[in-house]
RNA sequence: GGUGCUUGGGCCGGGAGGUUAGGCACUGGUCUGCAAAACCAGUUAGAGCGGUUCAAUUCCGCUAGGCACCUCCA
């Protein structure tokens, strides 16, 4: 099996991937909030990880990969006033919440699907753990590392730091937490600033509730994560992914959680995905610059000169690596726009090449089979691209630098095609392995153009007759016929190009 | 204020102490009735100052911008 390297964030290097038990991978990943659209940020976790678990799987590994729902509302300001986010949106759209979270865990999914993105292999809710959170918040109680106070129960980050190091993974030290933390004008039923909540006594008009030993109420939002990464993944497991802004305190605040409830920090390697900048700046909803992903995908808002498709934002997001910022503009979209359909074209005129259809794992999930180690033998240039595909996605899941490496197959294919490189069986093969496995495979790429299904057929029927009359103006030199039949397409959106092997259109 | 990251051609963006990143855009050539696509060739870089080194865009220091986190956020 080949090396993976992950850069942990809790020694903020590039490690050796060594998982806890051989062949088998459990990972977790912070999911969204479902209280609004998905935008443009929340594709990029999606992307990303999806990408690692593809990988992971194509190496060899059995993954077990979780991804939960946040349907519990948080607070939206401070964890001791404010409103449930979800229970605020309710009351705006006149919903149960449970509607609210409803509506927009499908319309999540929705755009998960668009963009590709292969369901996690479990999809736990806050909200179906109620019971589970209770019992941890009891056993940090017990291990003396909390505190009740009117009916809320208060992790005690002084208690903790004075036994473990609060704040391994952000690097910072408590001192500076102080400093850093502003006041909360006395109300608090907090000890200290800096300590969160596990379970938070509801307010009568508090709709979302449970019964609990200490009160009605709700659990602290770093809980479910901690809980539910314990019960589906176990007391130690390995990856766990999320933005970077949930680092402090979201991730921070699990670890403390862990060590108190069950004496381990639970998690070996912690990957962290960048943000997704506009003009710059981060891309968020407190901020309210961001795009949604059917606005994106529609076209409809006004940063937008025209709607992107699901594919070239997936690559979009591909060409830049995740712990990068990457900045969102309408020339980059539409960079990313062109270069996936040349990209595409080539995966077209390879399959035709190998006399395939279609890719192998084009819509469904990639082999579970174990990725070959070494390239069969091939032409120097078809291996040095396939070796440095290989060699980027390992290492750190580089994925401009596998693009990087696929466009280099890309020139020898179209080189091939026009016939000014001769490609041996064995050439073709590999390539083909190549675009099933990693461009279809792991990366997860679709042809938009192949994946009409049973109205592509059709289109194709027309294209051939209309395709037939112009060459038949072209053969009696009436270019004026064959002329207006192209701009016609044109018009329609639909490319027509006259090669020597004869004519070839796109969409 | 604290902590961390960052500064690259017209744009987006990787890697590497010395050898082409890649994509988009642009220019010239080949092909073509014309166009498009493709192929071949080419143009535009590495914030400023100092240091280490045979060699730095890459390592170190300083200065000046920028960003993120420190409050819910992917």
């Amino acid at each position: 099996m080949r090396d993976l390297k992950l850069t942990n964030t809790l020694s903020h290097r590039k490690e050796l991937f060594v998982p806890i038990n051989e062949g088998r991978v459990g990972m977790y990943v912070c999911g969204p909030t479902v209280y609004g659209d998905a935008h443009l940020g929340h594709a990029r976790p999606g992307v990303t990880y999806d990408v690692l678990s593809k990988l992971l799987r194509h190496l060899g590994y059995k993954v077990r990969y979780v991804r939960n729902i946040t349907d519990v509302g948080h607070l939206e300001h401070d964890a001791d006033e404010g409103a449930d986010k979800i229970a605020r949106k309710a009351r705006l759209e006149q919903l149960e919440p449970m509607e609210v979270v409803q509506t927009y865990t499908l319309r999540y999914h929705e755009a998960m699907r668009q963009l590709n993105v292969a369901p996690p292999s479990i999809e736990p809710r806050a909200s179906g753990h109620i019971i589970e959170q209770i019992e941890a918040v009891k056993k940090i109680l017990d291990a003396g590392y909390a505190y009740i106070s009117n009916g809320s129960v208060y992790f005690d980050v002084q208690k903790y730091n004075a036994d473990h190091q609060y704040g391994i993974l952000s690097g910072r030290n408590l001192d500076e937490t102080l400093e850093g933390t502003r006041n909360l004008d006395g109300q608090s039923d907090k000890r200290a600033p800096y300590d969160f909540a596990l379970w938070k006594k509801a307010e009568p008009e508090h709709i979302m509730r449970w019964p609990s030993p200490w009160s009605d109420g709700f659990p602290g939002w770093h809980l479910e994560c901690s809980v539910m990464g314990e019960k589906y993944l176990g007391n130690e497991f390995d990856i766990h992914g999320g933005g970077m802004d949930l680092m402090f305190p979201h991730h921070e605040c699990e670890i403390a959680q862990n060590v108190a409830s069950r004496g381990t920090r639970g998690v070996h390697y912690w990957v962290h995905n960048n943000m997704i900048t506009i003009n710059g700046q981060k891309m968020g909803k407190s901020l309210g610059n961001f795009i949604t992903l059917p606005q994106l995908f529609s076209g409809d808002h006004p940063k937008l000169d025209q709607a992107y498709s699901p594919m070239t934002v997936r690559f979009f997001i591909l060409q830049a690596h995740y712990r990068g910022t990457l900045d969102f503009s309408n020339d980059a979209l539409k960079a990313a726009e062109k270069g996936l359909a040349k990209l595409m074209a080539a995966a077209r005129d390879l399959y035709a090449m190998c006399g395939a259809k279609e890719p192998a794992y084009a819509y469904g999930e990639i082999s579970e089979a174990v990725a070959p180690d070494e390239c069969k033998a091939t032409s120097a240039e078809v291996k040095a691209a396939w070796e440095s595909v290989y060699d980027s996605l390992c290492d750190d899941l580089n994925t401009p630098g596998a693009v990087s490496a696929l466009f280099e197959a890309v020139r020898i294919i179209n080189s091939a095609k026009a016939g000014s490189v001769k490609l041996s069986a064995e050439d073709l093969e590999a390539l083909r392995q190549l675009f099933d496995d990693i461009v279809f495979g792991v990366l997860g790429l679709v042809d938009e153009q192949n994946a009409g299904g049973a109205s592509m057929g059709v289109i194709d029927g027309l294209m051939s007759m209309v395709l037939e009359s112009r060459a038949a103006a072209k053969a009696a030199k009436d270019w004026a016929a064959s002329d207006h039949i192209r701009d016609t397409l044109a018009a329609l959106g639909i490319k027509v190009k006259d090669t020597k092997d004869g004519v070839e259109w796109s969409l």
